[in-house]
RNA sequence: CGCAGGGUAGAGCAGUCUGGUAGCUCGUCGGGCUCAUAACCCGGAGGACGUGGGUUCAAAUCCCACCCCUGCAACCA
């Protein structure tokens, strides 16, 4: 029995939250619903990442005031943990005094250890994008490469954090502690970042004025990622008297997305050296989520639509299939159709029957809970595996392996299955003999479920409190901790079991259909006149080549017929130049001109791309070259 | 030589750190049971663990080289 401490980033409130989001903060409360039922004092924080230039950007686009944005936008977080269950205790915002605080007094430690220097920060600067861009990103024309606007040479007084200075330290510790950073490929990957050198980081930032002031020059605000860092110990109104700080800190998790490691393995262990406060003890970066095989995107339509997942199978299913279906450090990838196998094949088949199954028997020839009074043939192997099972998801979880942890479980669950068609429960009413043993086999088998229920109650809490209930047990149960399954023989005899209802209902594969991109291209209707105002025109390929370092572009020369353009396509990866060469296409010819690459384009051909290739569109014979398309 | 991840049965994945008869779910084929949500249970078929080389008594696992996929970034008007 001890403390537990496990954080969530802080996510920034650019956009709504999505299932990334939700991927990290479910794993999160299982792990911190686990360790609460180990005994341990959890204390679980999770929260919003507010300030930055990116927020100042978004805010003026609404025409609102940044905190006015942030105040709209904390809501959607909390509201979709509210949906989860997620069980955190703070929700921090880094807009909130305490975080703010917190930050003056931890930033103030870092300057008095000497680690913060004022230094010339130059480079060419875009001013719309607010950062900088190298030469190599600006390319020929020194463009910003987003706005294709001028960019100009910023010179600017920003204050330093010594990072370098620890990179050995850091490589120590790393190399000494195996399970500070997990999985392995991270951490391999965060050993070599380190070994090919660090440089110093700029912490803050005097043009952007959303931000936190630094304590020791109010002129600068700290850049966004060095005071965010910070929440992991403002959530605890970091003092290092205070007594929050001193039951929690270090935190023993901080879980996230591997895209944000590299902050948290690094440059917040040095920061936290340099104040000499002890370092988190494990720093978890997850892998991604991606759809049917592709990326989840918003501009795609290739997103997971969790509120219609969770109307259609509950709250149970969703977390369940999450932490189940992925292997938790790496990549997974979501699908509809093994969403519902899951269901059906873990939950309704093998969880959800064995409920009922049991609680049928035990209805229709007890009534109540049974004495076991007749112990006889599997028994023992049952209670063995159930101790077994306890332990093995122990070991599982001290290692974030959530999908083997269940599916440790659900080896259980189908031994059990087993168990009642070894013994043939159903058989032994008959005699008075034999139904002494049937209660028996009834109360091991109601037994059993509730140590499942125990154990699948960090990921489906609310599963775990109707398998209780079904079986008669009164809310006592619910908090009961992993001590008391690991003990066999706490199921209590005599008590009324509730009428067995289906917890997981089947559903029907058949009906049950991908709902994939489809349901995003309806509606947007354009008027006649809109599609009127493309001017397509029939265009003869007379030369291509392919542009140099650009893996995807090919330059054409084509005939409109009398008009010669230079235009630049995406298709290199599915067109030889030559391929092109005498072929007509369909060119957008009134297309506002663009120059790529440093080339430039007065046009574009159309051409179709799924997921296996692309073509470019062009007639079923030879049409005369300039001709309006429609 | 841009960064990262991956290639293990028909499908989806674990196992690789710590070398020792290749594992899970689904599907498929055959059988059993009839308490239960057309559920459950038993058995079978199906694998050069991407390729080549090396280390070792022993390699999916360690080392080297290569091939192929997938993201991200640079360009996708």
């Amino acid at each position: 029995m001890g403390k537990f401490y496990i954080t969530t980033p802080i996510y920034y409130v650019n956009a709504e939250p999505h299932v990334g989001h939700a991927y990290t903060s479910i794993a999160a409360d299982a792990l911190a619903r686990y360790h609460s039922l180990k005994g341990d004092d959890v204390f679980f924080i999770t929260g919003v990442d507010e300030h930055g230039a990116n927020i100042e950007k978004i805010s003026a686009e609404k025409g609102v005031s940044p905190q006015q944005y942030c105040d709209q936008m904390a809501p959607t977080f909390t509201n979709l943990w509210k949906k989860l269950n997620i069980s955190y205790d703070i929700f921090l915002r880094t807009t909130s005094e305490l975080h703010k605080r917190g930050v003056a007094k931890f930033l103030n430690s870092l300057h008095e250890s000497g680690d913060i220097y004022k230094d010339k920060y130059e480079g060419y600067y875009c001013r719309p994008c607010e950062s900088f861009y190298t030469e190599k990103e600006l390319g020929e024309q020194k463009v910003c490469p987003v706005h294709r606007l001028p960019v100009e040479w910023v010179e600017e007084e920003n204050y330093f954090f010594a990072l370098s200075k620890y990179e050995n330290r850091l490589l120590e510790h790393i190399r000494a502690n195996r399970r500070f950073i997990q999985p392995d490929s991270r951490r391999n990957e965060i050993l070599s970042v380190i070994e090919s050198g660090l440089k110093n980081v700029s912490i803050s930032r005097a043009s952007v004025s959303w931000g936190i002031p630094l304590p020791f020059d109010p002129t600068h605000n700290i850049y966004v990622w060095i005071e965010a860092l910070c929440n992991y110990i403002t959530a605890l109104d970091f003092d290092e008297t205070g007594e929050k700080f001193r039951t929690y800190w270090p935190a023993d998790i901080h879980l996230m997305g591997k895209e944000i490691t590299r902050f948290h393995a690094i440059i917040w262990p040095a920061m936290l050296m340099s104040v000499n406060l002890p370092l988190p003890k494990q720093v978890f970066g997850h892998g991604w989520l991606t759809k049917d095989g592709d990326r989840i995107s918003k501009t795609t339509g290739n997103i997971i639509d969790m509120n219609a997942l969770i109307d259609e199978f509950g709250l149970a299913a969703f977390r369940y299939y999450m932490m189940r279906e992925f292997s938790f450090g790496n990549d997974g990838d979501f699908r509809h159709d093994r969403f519902v196998l899951r269901y059906n094949a873990d939950l309704a088949n093998d969880l959800g029957n064995l409920l009922n199954r049991t609680l049928g028997l035990v209805s229709k020839h007890f009534g109540v809970i049974p004495n076991p009074t007749t112990p006889g043939e599997f028994d023992n192997e049952v209670k063995q595996i159930a101790r077994e099972t306890v332990n093995e998801v122990d070991s599982l979880m001290s290692r974030r392996a959530f999908d083997a942890a269940l599916e440790a479980i659900w080896e259980f669950v189908r031994r059990v299955n087993r168990y009642i068609q070894q013994t043939q429960v159903w058989t032994l009413a008959k005699s008075e003999d034999g139904k002494g043993r049937m209660g028996t086999i009834l109360y091991n088998s109601m037994e059993a479920l509730r140590t499942v229920a125990v154990l699948i109650s960090p990921f489906m809490p609310d599963t775990a409190d109707r398998i209780r209930q079904q079986m008669g047990l009164d809310e006592s149960f619910n908090a009961q901790g992993l001590d008391t399954v690991a003990q066999w023989g706490g199921l209590p005899s005599e008590i009324p079991i509730m009428k067995p209802e289906p917890i997981f209902p089947r559903k029907d594969t058949k009906s049950v259909q991908s709902n994939s991109v489809d349901g995003a291209e309806e509606a947007n209707l354009i008027s006649f006149n809109q599609f009127q105002s493309l001017d397509m025109r029939v265009a003869e390929v007379i030369a291509a080549e392919s542009i140099p370092n650009a893996d995807r572009l090919l330059k054409l020369q084509v005939d409109l017929g009398g008009e010669q353009r230079q235009i630049v396509a995406g298709i290199a990866e599915n067109y030889m130049p030559d391929d092109l060469i005498g072929k007509q296409v369909i060119l957008v010819a009134n297309l506002e001109p663009a120059t790529i690459r440093g080339i430039k384009s007065q046009g574009m051909l159309l051409a179709a791309a799924d997921g296996k290739g692309l073509a470019v569109a062009t007639f079923e014979k030879t049409m005369l070259l300039g001709t309006r398309v429609r």
